[in-house]
DNA sequence: ACCTGAACACCGTTCAAGT
DNA sequence: ACCTGAACACCGTTCAAGT
């Protein structure tokens, strides 16, 4: 029953220790592990007893969210509009490493809490302080989509490029496996296995995170620096 | 118990079919309805039927993306790289907006199935043929992380940009609520409401998806066509 | 005001049995 | 080879009751 030094009894709940306890949870088990049942047991308390502080799951989740992006730096108003935001975004990538159901979660979420909202707002009112026009500000923040939160779809985390430990540790039968369906897809194979970067900065996967999230997200800031010199306005900008 | 049109009784299970009714029930009725218990009722069958054909749910959940996967249309060989990984990814989000489930099925997922990985190494193969550099290549992978599938966060969705409908549809409580929240975020109201497209071709919302789609997509390829004409290779593309 | 206990209607999945 | 039935260990949540 008691899992020892998780279980904290005889505190009196209120909201904040629910969702701290919620987050830490997660970050220590995953998200999966964040069910109603198992948070009352971590706080030493009958699952319904939740209820009072959180009206139900969802709620919860809503709640997490919110205390994760409360962890993300405010711009620095020293920068310009592009660096103030490029700043912002690489802190809130740092956040969601230190979180990393934070992403699957915000992307369940059907509505936008205040605190997203605020969030959001305070990004854009960046924007429109550089001088952006509203509705270029409108397509870049379509553009930029979950990077405004630090994270993307990292597409080759789960790419077949296996680390040393886990290859040593392989069976000969699914080594042979491995080499099959790598026959298959040479094309993957290559860019998974290109080492573009600076071998220093970069140990097992040959793939370095950090370096892929700021080219992505500067190739759009570039972009959007780019249409803002030449004095965008709403046409034109797409072709078919 | 039995569901009228949708019970189709004695037919002998086989693979495709269950796969095929799982996309069929995930279309009209959302993920959330596609359990093993209603699957199985929907074909007619006891839950654990399905086991047969599909090893457990996430196995069930691969083999739908997978089907999904194979309505996008392969690449127009006529066409230079950057089209034809244009044209491709528009396919793609064609098949997305027929199966809106599928974009939180993809990102849920862990590891690439082998048609994720033919897919993949297909369009890495267009940008290849086109004569881009295995290292750039990399990297505007990464860059397009989830729209080479067709789809990306869509954070505006959800904004607070009400339809008419919902408007005349609300209390006058609820409407000074609403009144209230934007009034707080007022940056997030006037970029969710600006217009900045042709009135003609957009009815309620005043937000034109595809044209926001192809804005960050042509942002991305556009500035991928620059780094590969001005000979780019591995450094000094980011700079913190 | 806050917490509890029992119950309801669901899950995915195992195991042993039927045909 | 394919399907069934009963059971196990979970879910979120309601309702009525305790202190």
């Amino acid at each position: 029953m008691a899992e020892g030094a998780e279980v904290a009894r005889r505190e009196r709940l209120d909201r904040d220790r629910v969702l701290r306890t919620a987050v830490a949870l997660a970050d220590e088990h995953g998200i999966d592990a964040v069910s109603m049942r198992r948070l009352a047991q971590v706080l030493g308390v009958v699952p319904m007893a939740l209820y009072k502080h959180v009206a139900h799951k969802d709620a919860l989740l809503d709640g997490m969210v919110d205390a994760v992006l409360a962890e993300i730096d405010p711009p620095d108003p020293a920068l310009g509009w592009a660096d103030a935001v490029r700043g912002r975004i690489l802190s809130a990538r740092e956040v969601m490493l230190r979180h990393p159901w934070a992403r699957r979660v915000m992307e369940s979420r059907a509505a936008p809490t205040p605190v997203v909202l605020a969030y959001m707002d305070s990004t854009i009112g960046t924007f429109l302080a550089g001088g952006l026009s509203v509705d270029l500000v409108h397509h870049v923040m379509h553009a930029l989509g979950s990077r405004i939160f630090g994270f993307t779809q990292e597409l080759y985390d789960n790419a077949p490029g296996p680390t040393p430990d886990e290859l040593a540790a392989l069976g000969p039968e699914a080594l042979a496996a491995m080499q099959q369906t790598a026959a298959m897809f040479p094309n993957v194979v290559a860019v998974a296995t290109s080492r573009p970067h600076d071998p220093g900065s970069v140990v097992g996967s040959g793939c370095d995170d950090e370096f892929e999230f700021e080219f992505g997200l500067d190739l759009l800031l570039g972009g959007v620096e780019r249409l803002h010199r030449r004095g965008w306005s709403s046409s034109g900008a797409a072709s078919v």
